[in-house]
RNA sequence: GGAUCCAUGGGGUAGAGGAUAUCCUCUUGGGCUUCGAACCCAAGGACGCGGGUUCGAUUCCCGCUGGGUCCGCCA
């Protein structure tokens, strides 16, 4: 949404009819905006909107400030069509490096995602979260908020104790080129099923949960050992991802450094507190029927407890408080957002998305179902290293590597995070490899295709007067970018991002249909060129905040 | 049982209180001696059901149906 024009026009409507709301709305293929606003004066002014509509116009076109809009009546509807001024101001900023970039502000943002439990390898489940976190982080790095992104690893829960009890008790050699995660998740599944033959292992994984809360040197240093492996592991499925976190914070330390007694002490002296066994809130008052356990009977803290402490601790440390969860978390979520709350303090904003299932139902690190992460890389690699190698035989093999790299990489990321995070998928091997057509790659193609344009087309003299309805099309299009980045970090939805980029890259596709740049002359010439140069920046800028590699050939 | 999210062409999806509902796939028919066909153009096909609010609802509210998720001294 063009900012100033938006801003004049609203102003304008609102004086003419004192009206509260101008009642804009996108003008789509009538006009660049437009306003509703006679429907709603119809019956006070007991006119047919029609009629309100014209007269608004007259009075509308009277303004000064809007002699650059065309401002005409269509039927009830006002529709604005912006002039060549403005499409020239949008190119002069958008042929510059880091078009998009917001003005810096000093809100200290905080983002938590992926934050699995480390007990295997990451799945096609938990990277939905580290796309979703990783996309949202760029979009606000982008938008100008100080940012620092964290990964916060359950050292001290039950299923790491299973690891650690597998570890101990089971056959724990390694495999032959096994990864660390992909190691762990075999002796927690093995452990798993020891525990469905025999009850009293449980008794076992009890204990050393309770060893591990009491600080016991060496069953710390086992846990954070086996932990410390699957992290390892994660940070190369990550960096495959193109995902980055700045720290990763232990939840461990909580219980160490004190905050987790000391939170609980103050829970304790909260109306909702009540302790019989256990320590528990009581929310019922808040919506919420079941008990929040902070305190098992046995004295040990659980996850609950914990995860306040780090909220705490985060608040006292940052401005805004982001968290990218699974649907599975909603419930706790609320239970924290509410505790925080009544405790007084900063409130986290949580970006929930659905599930990914498998087609035969959910996924199961326990039950060893699931498709990990790093399988679907290596899988789809491999498709777009036999594709690009089709595409263009004449390239080293190395080059061929490097590329298929990107491109499967941005198959991965955009099927991920160009699809609404409240709605839940279906994991689906073929749509996952398909990385042709609505895809990542499809916008990278129209990267590399602007490139080459402007590399064949060498010096030229930036021109900002467009004149066909094609280039006047796309330009209006790359005028959209500010404003989906705002909307981003604003409305916490990358796939705004996802889905905007997609429709720069079809609007530039058409354009290239329909006008010659290269062959055209003069500044016909050096105009189209200046817009390549436009739509090339803004796509590099749009994929790059998308996490995916704006490769100048492919 | 309670809570919560979702429901858009055959399949997958976007969208928004208003003008002819987006894109992919699919089917059919066109376009490469070309600025890169991982592309474009044309045609076909959809807002689950019932109420309500409104000048206007596919969009907001309620109910129903169907599906996901949650309701643990797990995390």
């Amino acid at each position: 949404m063009p900012d100033i024009n938006y801003t004049l026009i609203k102003t304008a409507i609102l004086e003419i009819t004192g009206l509260p709301d101008a009642l804009l709305v996108e003008g789509g293929e009538h006009a660049d905006l437009a306003s509703t606003v006679a429907f709603s004066l119809a019956k006070a002014k007991k006119q047919a909107p029609v009629t309100i509509a014209q007269e608004l116009v007259a009075e509308l076109r009277k303004r000064p400030e809007l002699a650059g809009i065309t401002i005409e009546a269509k039927g009830p509807y006002i529709n604005f069509i912006f002039g060549k001024a403005y499409v020239s101001e949008v190119l002069k900023a958008a042929v510059k490096p880091g078009y998009g970039n917001l003005p810096k502000k000093t809100t200290r943002v905080v983002l938590e995602h992926t934050s699995a439990n480390p007990n295997g390898p990451l799945h096609v489940g938990h990277i939905r979260n580290s796309i979703i976190g990783d996309t949202l982080a760029r979009a606000f790095r982008k938008a100008g908020y100080p940012l620092e992104v964290q990964y916060y690893v359950n050292d001290m829960g039950r299923q790491i104790a299973i690891v650690a009890w597998g570890f101990d008790n089971l056959d724990n050699k390694q495999l032959d080129g096994e990864k660390e995660d992909a190691h762990i998740a075999r002796i927690y599944i093995a452990a798993n099923q020891e525990i469905q033959k025999d009850e009293s292992i449980t008794q076992q994984v009890n204990i050393l949960m309770q060893l591990v809360e009491n600080g016991d040197p060496a069953t710390v240093k086992k846990f954070r050992k086996e932990v410390s492996r699957c992290l390892d592991g994660f940070k190369v499925t990550m960096k495959d991802l193109n995902v980055t976190h700045d720290r990763f914070v232990w939840e461990s330390d909580f219980v160490r450094n004190g905050n987790t007694e000391r939170i609980i002490n103050k829970l304790k002296r909260m109306p909702q507190a009540h302790e019989d066994e256990t320590l528990y809130l009581d929310l019922a008052e808040f919506g919420f029927e079941n008990k929040y356990v902070l305190r098992r009977s046995d004295g040990t803290s659980v996850y609950a407890a914990r995860d306040l402490a780090f909220h705490a601790w985060k608040g006292a440390n940052f401005d805004r408080i982001i968290d990218v969860l699974g649907a599975d978390h909603k419930l706790i979520g609320a239970q924290l957002q509410c505790t925080m709350k009544i405790l007084g303090e900063k409130v986290p904003e949580i970006v929930h998305f659905e599930f990914v299932s498998l087609p035969e139902g959910s996924m199961s690190t326990r039950a060893g179902k699931f498709v990990s992460a790093d399988d679907l890389i290596t899988e789809i690699r491999k498709r777009a290293f036999d594709e690009v190698t089709t595409r263009r035989p004449e390239l080293p093999e190395d080059e061929r590597r490097k590329i298929a790299a990107s491109v499967g990489l941005a198959a991965i990321r955009y099927d991920i995070v160009k699809v609404s995070p409240e709605k839940s998928t279906v994991f689906d091997w073929k749509e996952a490899l398909d990385f042709e057509r609505q895809s990542g790659p499809y916008i990278q193609y129209a990267n590399a295709r602007a490139c080459s344009i402007l590399e064949k087309a060498g010096p030229f003299n930036e021109c900002f007067d467009l004149e066909t309805e094609q280039e006047i099309a796309l330009a209006k299009e790359i005028a959209r970018f500010p404003g989906i980045i705002e909307k981003v970090v604003t409305e916490l939805r990358p796939n705004i991002l996802a889905i905007y980029a997609r429709e720069l890259a079809d609007t530039f596709n058409t354009f290239y249909h329909y006008e010659q740049v290269l062959k055209s002359e003069g500044s016909i010439r050096d105009r189209r060129l200046t817009l390549v140069k436009a739509v090339q920046n803004t796509l590099q800028e749009s994929l790059q905040t998308l996490g995916i590699d704006a490769i100048q050939s492919m």
